[in-house]
DNA sequence: TTGTATGCGTTATCAA
DNA sequence: TTGATAACGCATACAA
């Protein structure tokens, strides 16, 4: 397959349609007007010499643009793939961004290597980084250093970084409310982690106090609010085995008899760990809200529940990833990005009640 | 931030460093000895102007090669997204491409828009083809042209394109047979979608003839090996609630009235299909496998069963994918891809069982 | 409407 | 160990 000769370039073209190098690239680029022969010789000599259409290497040298927005994910693809959050977000995102990009470079941002972000020599325009962690800020600073356009999911940035954030502070305390109002006064709490090492472990200050991640600082506060001196436990990720694992331990001894002081609520910071919840009290000959209330967070269509719904606090993930290529698209047009601010909403389901007596 | 002054470009950090470019060059990229000395000058004047590195662009221009690996998927973004085999095939592929890629490009592949595959100008080493339908052949031909190095994960492509299938049909007929020798004779088929219009009806003759999407072919080949002449609905998608739409209709009247001829076992496609089946099956107070037989495909970790599990063939979708990368490693290096295949494997569970009398 | 000339920022080759 | 030079392939400002 032609290994032998060398690929055509645009002056090959030119010089076989007998035109000058810049009529060719005008031919192909569309941007200028050409005289209807001209582009016939130009497309036939192409179709001649097997020219597919410019290098976008080189395209991208010369007009200082790629196409290519960045989104660097925090911790493992795989960890973020499994998050149908960050899924719908993602959804959203390419949605808004379809008219300017040609594809999204998915970028690890792994906190175990030391090698220095693969941002720094990524070819993007701009970058959106989503839910990262402590090298967030090494992103970051790469990131302003290249001078390219940044929006932050859900991260901590400074203030000069446009952000798309979510209450989850305000969130977390209403739903926390409503299960107090119902009547609990033993709840407990499953978190997401605290930090990149994502351990699961009963939350205690001292791990508290060294807690990176303010998403999860902040639905805890939430649930402070409510639950001033309730327990917890946080989970190694937002998966339902994490939250069955950790609903487990809240609910019974490691021999399986449930425990005295067992809570009559669990609120879980994540719909997918409030699945694992319920199935764990399930298989505990625990009945769901009748003996405990189980509340999630997020709102996506959780898969694992029959026809149970859900009581949770669903947020706009779709929006939010929108609202970030949107700002994206803003900044790439020279205008200042702008932060953006969503609430959630307090979904009632069938799984939170007032307790047992 | 520095609006007005031009980014600082390795001939400045030369001049600012009194050595020339090439040198400089030389002390970033490591590929050759430089002196202490020179290589903390260079580094000194990197700093005082802001110099992060080389311009990807540029390197990319100049090397020929970005690092940087395309993935088509078929359909949208979002689709892809949503289904766990495919997060799980991209896992395995960014495992095995992590020693020689900063990153994956997402393409999408959508049927609907008229414009040439955005695979054509992007600056990609090589692409990989994951589930692609009628414009497979098209993106083939684009990259082909390109020159790029390309693998295709269960798509059509020619002999001369190395692949990643799976024994689609064997597997499925497996499964079909197990179904058939535990007694069923009345049984019925949820497929994947025919072709890219992803529209959801009973399976006919004229469509299964225009259909387009070989996996769904294959499995649906296997089904009949068992099931001559069972019926079927073709789904629009692999989702829960596609399944869930799907067996309602196989299982019930329109009214919610069980259907006198209804299946007593159904072979979903997918394990999201199957698992739509179940949760039908159950509103409509048939329970599995008791009253109702299902089976899957697929093998991944079943979300919405609770504790049940699932009888299904299991796929080895990680390995597929970082078969894929391993081969797009071994062309970049310029020895030939090969073509690999895999096997799936039947897991029994609890959700098939004879038919009641 | 077309052509000329230039430079985008880098790295590879070769010679010193 | 370092430096001079020449591409890499293209798109644009400007002139014709």
């Amino acid at each position: 397959m032609g290994t032998g000769t060398r690929r055509a370039t645009i002056a090959d073209v030119a010089r076989e349609a007998g035109v000058s190098t810049s009529t060719a690239s005008v031919v192909f680029s569309g941007k200028v007007n050409v005289a209807d022969a001209t582009r016939k010789k130009v497309v036939a000599a192409a179709a001649a010499l097997g020219y597919t259409g410019p290098d976008p290497r080189a395209a991208s040298l010369r007009t200082g643009r790629s196409g290519i927005v960045g989104v660097v994910l925090g911790g493992d693809l795989r960890h973020a793939f499994l998050d149908p959050v960050t899924t719908v977000m993602m959804d959203g995102l390419t949605d808004a961004l379809a008219s300017i990009s040609t594809g999204i470079l998915l970028l690890r941002d792994d906190p175990r290597d030391d090698e220095p972000p693969a941002i720094a020599d990524a070819p993007v325009d701009a970058v959106v980084l989503i839910g990262c962690s402590t090298r967030a800020r090494e992103v970051l600073e790469v990131v302003r250093q290249r001078g390219l356009p940044v929006v932050v999911i859900e991260g901590d940035a400074g203030d000069d970084v446009p952000q798309v954030t979510l209450d989850n502070r305000e969130a977390s305390a209403t739903i926390a409310r409503h299960v107090r109002e119902l009547g609990h006064r033993r709840a407990a709490t499953i978190t997401l982690a605290l930090d990149p090492v994502r351990e699961r472990a009963p939350l205690t200050a001292e791990r508290e106090a060294a807690a990176t991640v303010s998403i999860t600082l902040d639905r805890l506060a939430g649930f402070r609010e409510a639950f001033p001196d309730g327990t917890g436990i946080t989970a190694a990720g937002s998966l339902v085995d994490e939250g069955y694992l950790a609903a487990r331990t809240l609910l019974a001894e490691t021999d399986g008899t449930l425990r005295a002081d067992r809570p009559t609520a669990i609120v879980a910071q994540s719909d997918l760990l409030a699945v694992g919840a319920i199935r764990a009290a399930e298989e505990l000959g625990l009945r769901v809200p009748d003996d405990l209330t189980v509340v999630g967070f997020d709102g996506i269509a959780a898969d694992g529940l029959g026809s149970l719904e859900l009581t949770t606090m669903a947020q706009p993930a779709l929006q939010k990833g929108r609202a970030a290529g949107e700002q994206v698209v803003r900044m790439l047009e020279g205008e200042p990005g702008e932060s953006v601010h969503f609430a959630c909403e307090f979904r009632a389901g069938e799984t939170a009640a007032p307790p047992a007596h």
